[in-house]
DNA sequence: GATGAAACTGTGGTGCA
DNA sequence: TGCACCACAGTTTCATC
């Protein structure tokens, strides 16, 4: 696989605004319709482009409260990591989960409506799913950056 | 500002994926393409929906570092909060940036190529910005979800 | 990668409940 | 206010060069 320049320019104008036509595409980067469109589906094919989607402002949906969970485990076994991986990948309010590298092996970042809300995901969704041996949370008081353009 | 079943399934849908013709939505939803249309023209107008994106296989763009990284200022003056905040933005590497509660300021969560490209980032980037007092990083082993779509 | 044509979709007007 | 129907302009998509 290789992109060359019009690739990546393509890239990084598809991942600012997907729902532009290929016509403007075509302007900006000097090529016919077709040949943009041609480009795309390679990207597509090639996996390169997972998928298109709508991002929403979360506070206009009523999901106003942030936060980053550190999770450890009880033990270690490829049993209990599997289980833990598989239990929190369903919860909704969970929307990144990474194994990490340090003192605490996961980190989550959850989303939900407030500061009572996440208690109760707290008490009745994360800390049912066994094998957890202790938990840190860290709130967010204010969002600095947040986007999911990668620069290509 | 009111959504009903209609416009949360349509949301649904739409962070799912967002290239979906009017048609294809209108079927699931047992309705017209033009109330589809008009019901998505007005979700953009009310600011629920925010952008659509196209999102990219980092692994296939030759980015397989994720790195979250802590940052406490020596300070917490204002001006030293919104110069660090301001410079931090601008870097491209950095995908998301929160001011958190707890022990650190900051967390950021921070892409790149492999592990010598986060150390030139830090060394080079990320300690270039004054005022900053300790950095403490946590690499990602594996990602286990990761979804940018949020339960309406 | 360009051109041109066919099929389809987005978009806005009008009317109905 | 919200939806359905209709029609046109513009777009996607594909065969051909």
């Amino acid at each position: 696989m290789h992109l060359d320049q019009t690739d990546k320019t393509l890239l990084k104008l598809l991942q600012k605004d997907c729902k532009q036509t290929n016509k403007a595409l075509s302007n900006v980067l000097g090529l016919s319709v077709t040949a943009v469109y041609e480009r795309i589906r390679k990207l597509e094919n090639l996996g390169v482009i997972n998928n298109y989607v709508a991002l929403l402002n979360k506070e206009r949906v009523d999901k106003s409260f942030v936060a980053f969970c550190h999770v450890k485990l009880v033990q270690h076994s490829q049993d209990y990591v599997v289980k833990f991986e598989r239990e929190v990948a369903k919860l909704q309010e969970v929307l990144e989960c990474y194994h990490i590298s340090g003192d605490y092996d996961y980190i989550l970042k959850v989303l939900v409506k407030d500061m009572q809300e996440f208690r109760t995901f707290m008490v009745e969704k994360l800390t049912k799913i066994n094998h957890i041996g202790s938990t840190h949370s860290m709130f967010v008081i204010n969002e600095v950056k947040h986007t999911t353009t990668i620069s290509v």
